[in-house]
Parts: structure tokens; sequence; C-alpha cells
DNA sequence: TCAGGATAAAAGGTAGCACCTTTGACCCCC
DNA sequence: GGGGGTCAAAGGTGCTACCTTTTATCCTGA
């Protein structure tokens, strides 16, 4: 990916190294470090600065120069800030984060999607649950995969929350890595097209309650397999 | 306020006539625009324009100019995002995306807690509830909502979830504005006080299903003031 | 020991230039 | 008359130079 414009070549590297840990805390950066590191003007660096410091990354203090901030001032649902921890070696925890933002919120979006969905989002639904219960039965995994990402992207979708809507790609993240976990459940079982069929019924037919809890039923696998307790440290340090 | 920083005051500005809709869609801004305007340096408009892009609020474009994009695209969970949307004429609407938010993650952020409390944020949350039951029976409305947002803020903490975390203060947009509205379940209630407690209680005794149950309850009457229908146009839109 | 001032580091801000990309108008040729 | 090439303008991108402002730190002197 060639950078069209020089500032999200810094923006890149600097996110992601503060977001993968390799720049602590506090550290102290400069401009005319910035410049010299990436071979830019300071024009670039400066522009690349506020970019960082929108996502709250960094701050820029006077005679201290940009400093580090900590995890907890982060905008942790920025697309890249997401990318970038996906991409670090605390990928996991992130997934686990966004693993327990699904369970909390599909719940509630398939509800809100019972008295919301058009037309066109029902038959999306139809279409999806159709294609998981064919290529399921099929042992078609990858079509069954993309038809279930269909599925739950379509249901945020049709929540018509605009902050339920904006959480779609964290989830579908969520979502598209559940087989790599080698979990059971992975797999096309009977259960699961039982259940998403239950929920686009449910949505289809307005009933709110019934979504709300045919969805939890397609989450509870997803909820045994959350380990509670935090494995080390804290899922908020990194 | 003062602005300490310039490009703060154009940020502002525009940031707040887009999302109050002030400026159309696809409208397209110059630089040199933006200079005339706020009587700035050309640096200065660019690192504003660059902090709105960061925000998906603009796109840059050569030749066009600075381009405004439509709300699907914008970073609603930017803190000074909600804020721009709560000082519009779209208040109402951020307002019923902000409590729908909340009633999607509250309770699965409980079941969270129960497992991850420390003991500091458990005794939060026992002086939090203490505090609902002395002054709600006493009367006092402001200290009893003090208690009540202490509360909510305590639980989505002590979920350990950067995510949830993250999402607290616009939680707590959402349950400060309750009283506002008139609802009559706004005014302390023993139910109330009950339900809090015994969150509270499932907390300390590392009781998820019970927490969430028990903060599903809080949340019941709050799911029967939202109307599910969308009142008009969409909720997506504005 | 501490107050106060001098020093300097680094961001904030201004100005102006060269360049690149895109677009749209214009013109020529078929 | 229409299709395609050419050219100019618009406007963002990037660079440099320079001045201002803030503030951490140090040094001096009481």
């Amino acid at each position: 990916m060639v950078a069209t414009v020089l500032h999200s070549r810094v923006v890149n590297a600097l996110g992601s190294d503060i977001v993968g840990g390799r720049l602590a805390v506090g550290t102290a950066l400069t401009l005319e470090g910035i410049q010299a590191r990436f071979d830019v003007s300071r024009t670039v660096a400066r522009e690349g600065m506020r970019i960082l410091e929108a996502m709250h990354l960094v701050t820029s203090e006077r005679r201290n120069g940009i400093v580090v901030q900590p995890a907890e001032s982060w905008n942790v649902f920025d697309r890249r800030v997401i990318r970038w921890r996906l991409d670090s070696e605390t990928r996991p925890a992130q997934l686990r984060s966004l693993t327990e933002l699904r369970i909390g919120i599909e719940p509630f979006a398939a509800h809100l999607a019972a008295a919301r969905a058009t037309e066109d989002e029902k038959d999306a639904l139809r279409q999806a649950a159709g294609e998981m219960r064919v290529f399921g039965e099929a042992g078609r995994l990858d079509r069954y995969l993309a038809a279930d990402i269909a599925f739950h992207r379509t249901v945020l979708r049709a929540s018509h929350n605009e902050m339920y809507v904006a959480l779609i790609e964290p989830v579908i993240e969520a979502v598209s890595e559940r087989p790599l976990h080698g979990h059971s459940h992975a797999y096309p079982v009977p259960a699961a097209m039982d259940l998403h069929e239950a929920v686009m019924l449910a949505i289809a037919d307005g009933d709110g309650a019934a979504a709300e809890s045919a969805m939890l039923g397609i989450l509870s696998d997803v909820r045994s397999g959350i380990g509670a307790a935090l494995p080390d440290g804290d899922a908020t340090a990194g």
C-alpha cells in the first residue's frame, strides 16, 4: 500500500509503535526527531502528530514535546487503533475485548432490529440464514462463514442505531476470528443454523424479545469460550 | 473557554456545523476559505482539517477541496462528536442512541465485573449503593443521582474491558439525562435501590449471572421508555 | 534553603513558494 | 457534429525559513 499522503506513513509507524507497546507511555518525541526519522518536513510531522493526538495516542506539550499517552485514553473504537492492536502482540487481548463487546451488543441489536428492519434488511437476513443452512449442510465452510458474517452484519445494520452500526467492523472481526481458535462450534452445526433462523424469523415477525433471546442462544457458546478471569495483567492495559 | 490552541477554534466551529447539519454533506470547503473565515494561517487551517479528517467528518480531495462526509462515516464514539450532537437539534436522537447503547452493554458489563472487580471497586459499589439508599430515603435527589452515576461508572470500570470503559462517559450522559425526561422512575423508588443493591451483592459475590439479571432489572424501565419505532427519518441519519 | 530571574528547548504560528493531480474547457481533426 | 487531445486553473501536498510563546531547568544571590 503506497502512502499517497506522506503523513500516513508517520501515523502508521508511530501509531503501531505506541499501540504495540514499543513506545512506552510517557516517552517524549519531538517534531525534529520525527522529521529526521521519517525524512519529512515539519509540516508533515505536525499533521501526523495532530492525527495521533486526535486518537488520543499522544498529547503535544510545549517544551516537553509529543508525549505518549496511556492506553486508558486511547480512542479504542478507532479502526486504525483496533487494526494496530490486532497486528501486535496484544492481538489476543484485543480479540477478547471485541468478543465481549459483541456479546454485549448483539442481543439488544437484534431486539431493535425486530422493530426497525426494512424489507431489504429482512430479505438479506433470510438469504444469509438460508445460505448458512445450505452451505453448512454441504460442508462448504468458507461460504458458511461468509453467510454467518453477512448475517451478523445485517442484524447490526438493521438496528438503525448509528452506534451499533459503527461497531459492525469490530464485531465482524470477532466473528471471523472464531474458527481460528478451534472452538468446537466453529464448524457448522444444526443448532447454530436453527438459532440463526430463529433470529431471522423473530426479526421478520417484529418480535423483539424472541429475537433477543435467540441471539443470546447464538452467543451462549461464545460466552462459555470466554475465560472470565484475565490471563495476565489487565485487558485495559494493552 | 479560551482556545489555547488556534486550530481548536476551527475544529469546534466546523465540527459542530457539520454534526449539527448546518454544513450539508458533500459541501466542499477550501483551505483558503477556512483561513479567511477564521483569520488563521494555512498551517492552522490544515491541522484543523486533519483533525476533522481523523474523525471522518471530512475528507481532503485535490482540486475539490475539503468535502463534508455523511453521518455513516463519522466517528460516533468520539467525545467531541457526541458533545456536538448533544448540543445540536439532534440531541434527542443522540440521547436515544446512547440509551440504547447503555441497555446493550450494561448487563454484560455487570457480568464481567462479577468476575473481575477489584476490592476497591467492590468497595466503591457498596458505597454507591448505600448512598443511593440513604439519600433516596432522605429525598435528596441530587445526591441520590450522583450516587447512581457513580454506581454505573464503577460497574463499567470494573468490567476491565477497555472498550466498555471507553463507553463510560457516553453511558453516563444517558444516565444523567433520565430525570429531565420526567420518567416516573427518575425519582428514588425502593425497587431501584433494591436492584442496585442486588447488582452490588452479586458482583461482590462473583456471581456473574445474578449481576447480569439484576442489571437487566435496573434497565427494564429504561427499555420501556424507549420507543422502538423511529420518530421520523432515521436514527443513523442525525 | 529558597525565591527569582536567565536560559534554552520545543511547540505554536505565520508566510510564501514549488509541485502534483484533477477537472473542465477549448480546439482540432476526422 | 462528435471524439479525443491539449492546456490552464483550482486547490491540496509538501517544503523551507523565521518569529513567538510557553515552560522546565538551572543558576544566582539573599
